[in-house]
DNA sequence: ATAAGTGTATTAATATAATTAATACACTTA
DNA sequence: TAAGTGTATTAATTATATTAATACACTTAT
């Protein structure tokens, strides 16, 4: 299901958060859909259960999924995730360009700044 | 010049950094003229030379001065970090925006929260 | 030339924080 | 009640950040 990269100097944990959340956002786990449970996964992974309780927990603060205690963990339905990450960002957004303006970048420039990013051709 | 706060958790080059940027952004350095050197600062506040050094060399990273090998650091003219900064905030605004154009935000969107940000009245 | 000032680089010691592991607990269901 | 689930607490370990010791290189005035 998972396969860890011992080059990669990021925690394992980590690595776990972000491969699951790819898998969720592409559509590789179906929503309202049982997680494996930390003890089956760490053991597949080879890992202490311990961290991948920390990286489901990580998860789920971000929304991705949710908690059953003594039943298990789910994947939140699209919608849901797909809100809590735009309100997220938007949060962020707003801190920065606060900070635009704190700077001496005005409103009309950051305007123009905006419609480029939009204007450009689709990559994603 | 500068008292360090012992109840503060921050790392002392930091604690450094903040005041010195703060002295200078309100005008209390004039631009142009020599900081006073790594040495006679760090004997000042009691603490090793490499600690002032280092907040110095964060300074200068951050556009508020500049060095002359042999001679010294002196306070950076005001138009270039003011201009730094801008451009520093936004590239991190730009980075954000593209976030927030992937997570589903549309232009009229952020162009409406931009606008309400511009509105408010100023605090600062 | 040389001494006394400047910033800088390198390395080591120390302190702090992050990560992982060990273990015990609490809840749910068959 | 047994076997599965997630959770909390604490300790061990590892990694990172901070500070210190020391030596170097450049500039200027004597």
């Amino acid at each position: 299901m998972i396969l860890l990269d011992y080059r990669d100097k990021r925690p394992i944990y980590e690595q776990v958060v972000e491969k699951l959340e790819k898998m969720i956002i592409s559509g590789g786990m179906e929503p309202l859909t049982r997680m494996p449970s930390v003890r089956s996964l760490a053991m597949e992974l080879s890992v202490n259960p311990n961290t991948i309780q920390r990286a489901y927990a990580q998860l789920e603060q971000d929304g991705y999924l949710y908690t059953v205690s003594g039943r298990g963990s789910y994947v939140t339905a699209e919608n849901e995730w797909r809100e809590n990450k735009q309100s997220k960002v938007l949060k962020e957004w707003q801190n920065i360009t606060q900070q635009a303006k704190e700077a001496g970048l005005t409103e009309e420039q950051l305007a123009e700044y905006l419609h480029q990013i939009y204007e450009e051709t689709q990559t994603l």
